[in-house]
DNA sequence: AGACATGTTGACCGCAGGGTCAAGTTATGG
DNA sequence: CCATAACTTGACCCTGCGGTCAACATGTCT
């Protein structure tokens, strides 16, 4: 690869990586480049795609960053702890960075480190889970699936309200938390996702075609 | 108003009622046209704004469900049971009804007639959770502004899990309705949103412009 | 029936997005 | 220092959106 070449994957890795934790993964490709100071017919040389920029530019940092999260709960003493700390800290995550926010939500099936990322999640999730069940504190009805539902639901408007300067997001949070100790429990009214399903409803879930 | 412009108007509103019934309120206008099989011109012509379309279409529609909801609500003995059926009644609207489900988002403040039924459920809201604290059984930390957070992030997944024959959403508000019961309650992290902070979320909400 | 007001149409504008590619530029190795 | 492979560029393609308007059609009233 040619000196020039490289430079410009830098800088477009760089632009990319700020532009979709500012606003998303769903930026322009256009303005990325634009960001960066070069063509867009660039980008789409040295990367191609939006999934590959992705791959190159966020999915470490979310694993990185869902990692320590995970270690961090069960690493807690307390299973319930754990649990309740990981759910605040994925928020927070969402809150405060739109990039983290959009990767739960398996709209880029392509992007194939990130999706390696969030099944890696999904399953720390699960274990995060079974010890705070196993613990008593957790509802025994919960499942991965209920979580990774909730934190999809929570991202845009965590999102925005942390771009508007409230916590607010924070007392949905604890709203939340509060109905899945144990004591609250109530019967649910119909049964959790299954994997088929929590992927129809994710990718499906915000870019409708025009049909 | 001449007897073929009335005949379009009503195609356009039949077309419109039911597109944003199907996709919700943000259609393309030139969508609503063709479906109504008359030229986008027409819709211009005959009601000038997407706004207009909506409050004719759209408000009345609206104000009548969550009307129903909130009489329901405030007619039933137990003010829980009325606090918890009306959630659950609105979040089924949401599921069910993609319009619906963008009533509550403030997205259209020029569709005056569909604000004042915001406005009206908000305050409906109110009294609704105002009943049930006092009562001693939902929590009194809860405003309806946590609940109208609550519901402006549920209704997107709602849609899609409901238009995916999925019926997990209900699980979500379950959860929720437990953490809202007294005996639950935990200290909240911070406080709840003013009526401008709640405006300014929701309306920056998913319309992020590019700059 | 005819004339005029009232409506309708679809081409057109500007914008922005994804994506491609021939032509031009530049780094690099001999 | 130059030949060539490697790279960049921006014009161009397509799509779809909101919105406007001159030219045309049609209902309506006398």
């Amino acid at each position: 690869m040619r000196a020039d070449a490289q430079r410009n994957a830098a800088r477009l890795r760089a632009a990319a990586a700020d532009l979709f934790q500012e606003r998303g993964l769903q930026v322009s490709l256009k303005e990325i480049a634009r960001r960066a100071g070069v063509s867009h017919g660039t980008l789409y040389n040295l990367f191609g795609s939006r999934e590959a920029l992705i791959d190159e530019v966020i999915a470490d940092l979310a694993a990185v960053r869902l990692g320590d999260a995970a270690r961090a709960a069960l690493a807690c003493p307390d299973p319930w702890q754990g649990f309740a700390g990981y759910v605040a800290e994925v928020c927070e995550l969402q809150a405060t960075d739109p990039a983290l926010g959009d990767v739960l939500t398996r709209r880029f099936p392509d992007a194939s480190r990130l999706m390696a990322v969030c099944d890696n999640s999904y399953s720390a999730a699960e274990s995060i889970i079974d010890r705070a069940r196993r613990d008593g504190s957790l509802r025994p009805d919960f499942t991965a699936a209920d979580l990774l539902f909730f934190l999809a639901s929570h991202a845009p408007l965590a999102r925005s309200a942390a771009a508007a300067g409230s916590d607010s997001w924070r007392r949905a949070v604890g709203f939340m938390l509060d109905g899945l100790r144990t004591p609250a429990a109530t019967p649910l009214p119909t049964a959790p996702m299954t994997p088929q399903q929590i992927n129809h409803l994710l990718i499906e879930g915000s870019a409708t075609p025009a049909g």
